[in-house]
RNA sequence: GCCCCCAUCGUCUAGAGGCCUAGGACGCCACCCUUUCAAGGUGGAGAUCACCGGUUCGAAUCCGGUUGGGGGCACCA
């Protein structure tokens, strides 16, 4: 079995690209094949080396990886079948063309694109199916020698014979077309470029291809590759179309009412794993009721055939609850390595770590994180900015509440030798001094809180304040008495 | 407009004629735990399986139609 992706890289690595390629990767991994990326950059006008490498690192950050294709943005190709850029494979096109236009499968096409819309405006106005007429099929030699006389270029057509294409679709099963509704399409546009149906069908058969596994929207375009294949002497691989990635509103995912670029999800720190689960059952099932799986044993259990028919919206809330799954389930110095990147650098990879339990089982993505525990490497002044003096009032008191804990606080903290600076302790002092003080626990923290992390809501206190130590813990707590006494006087 | 595809809780899904008074998960609600927020635990609401007909002793599962949704019909991919 050989199977391949083929993005295109008019745009940065997309989230349905990202699924039709790992449906592609677990099914080659699951039967022992090959599995080849090709560079569809035909369209020079759309695609770019940045594109390319945007799709190639995102695809590899998902674990997603080939045996033949380009294996970095600018790197060499590797593979048998090399080169796997289309844009490198033009004198093979060429060649196919020729044949097409030798054995008559195919004939060039002088029609100017306004010719061409005034046709098509004209069927519509009919109601007769918009398709290309065939003017150019049988013109004389003087003809086509008017046209180029007149400077005209060519597009070369190809033939579309009247004729019923049926296929067994590997996830839709037997699906049938009536090709006679189908006009003559062009496969090389008149500067020479070849088009997209006539080189997917060029570079499938090179390339060995035994299972074109693509979206949904390629279904209706399959008659057209089949056709193709039988004119040029193809053999004919399997096809399956799988469901298409949707909007909220159930229309094909885009960039305008979704986030679709994979970088983005990235930046915000999902992690690849949670990102690979989400997206492998966006359309496909164990058929049990598990749903925590890696790569490898997604690899071991995906088979194309159990993926479902209907379209699959995106959820984030499901995306964002896997994500805080494959967090918590992360060694602690696993997690703080995956978090540097959020992380400044000025925090040593030691404090990091000592962070790592506060945060693990609140976040969400690792983007959160500064959100969470930023007070830890942030200035006290800073930390002091993050509030009003009216904030460090619990639920139900005011300022003189806020004074009494804040003031019980210091005195506590300013006690306790350095060595006994642990959440336990604290907390156990703490708890005596709010009942000393005749306040509950809650309003007595509360304060405290806000002065220490800035939020009134924020990891375990007194975790919190081991972490920041007694000397910054005692001048945020005097930060915040300050401004209580800048609002009284 | 034409062609094609699809259709189970709001969402992702289990379900291949009797195991289904339709199961799980996310989200939502309540309670428990608790210094806040999470995480965790328990419970709950939520689907006449789009609708109508047919086949069958029996249908979410098979067939037909209807409706709804989606995709495709480029000198884009």
């Amino acid at each position: 079995m050989r199977v391949r992706m083929a993005p295109s890289p008019t745009g940065p690595l997309h989230i349905g690209t990202a699924r039709t390629s790992l449906y592609n990767f677990l099914t080659a991994r699951h039967a022992g094949g090959t599995y080849v990326l090709r560079i569809e950059d035909t369209d020079t006008a759309r695609s770019t080396l940045e594109f390319e490498r945007d799709i190639i690192d995102n695809l590899h950050w998902l674990g997603i990886t080939w045996d033949e294709g380009p294996q970095a943005a600018d790197g060499d190709d590797i593979g048998p079948f090399a080169p796997y850029r289309q844009s490198l494979r033009m004198e093979l096109y060429a060649t196919e063309a020729d044949r097409l236009l030798a054995s008559g499968a195919a004939y060039r096409c002088w029609c100017t694109p306004e010719e061409l819309e005034a046709v098509r405006k004209a069927q519509e106005a009919l109601k007769q199916p918009p398709r290309y007429n065939r003017r150019c099929l049988n013109l004389t030699d003087a003809e086509r020698a008017a046209f180029e006389a007149d400077g005209r270029k060519p597009v070369i057509r190809f033939k579309v014979e009247p004729e019923v294409i049926r296929f067994d679709d590997l996830v839709r099963g037997e699906v049938e077309f009536d090709n006679s509704l189908l006009g003559d399409f062009v496969i090389v546009r008149n500067d020479g470029m070849p088009l997209y149906h006539f080189v997917v069908v060029v570079d499938d058969e090179a390339m060995e291809i035994s299972h074109v596994i693509r979206g949904e929207d390629h279904l209706s375009n399959t008659p057209k590759h089949i056709a193709l294949i039988r004119a040029l002497g193809y053999r004919e691989p399997r096809f399956g179309h799988i469901p298409l990635i949707l909007n909220a509103d159930r229309s094909k995912m885009s960039k305008r009412k979704s986030q679709t670029a994979m970088s983005a999800y990235r930046e915000q720190g999902y992690l690849p794993e949670a990102m690979v689960n989400f997206l492998a059952f966006l359309g496909w099932s164990p058929g049990t009721e598990e749903e925590i799986f890696s790569l490898d044993e997604l690899a071991d259990r995906f088979e194309i055939d159990k993926v479902h028919k209907g379209g699959a919206i995106f959820d984030r809330d499901r995306l964002d609850h896997l994500n805080g799954v494959y967090i918590r389930a992360l060694a602690d110095e696993q997690l703080a390595l995956r978090l540097r990147d959020f992380v400044p650098a000025a925090v040593a990879d030691e404090d990091l770590v000592r962070m790592v339990p506060l945060v693990k089982e609140r976040l969400v993505k690792l983007g959160d994180v500064p959100e969470l525990i930023g007070f830890a490497w942030e200035p006290d002044d800073v930390v002091a900015g993050w509030y009003e003096p009216a904030d460090l009032a619990p639920r139900k008191g005011g300022p003189e509440e806020a004074r009494a804990a804040l003031e019980g606080a210091r005195d506590t903290l300013a006690a306790l030798d350095p060595a006994d600076f642990s959440a336990e302790v604290l907390e156990q002092r703490c708890r005596a001094a709010a009942e000393a003080a005749g306040m509950k626990a809650g309003d007595f923290f509360s304060p405290i809180r806000m002065a220490i992390t800035g939020r009134p809501i924020s990891p375990p206190l007194f975790a919190s304040l081991e972490l920041l130590g007694r000397e910054r813990s005692l001048a945020r707590i005097d930060d915040a008495l300050g401004k209580l006494g800048a609002v009284r006087a």
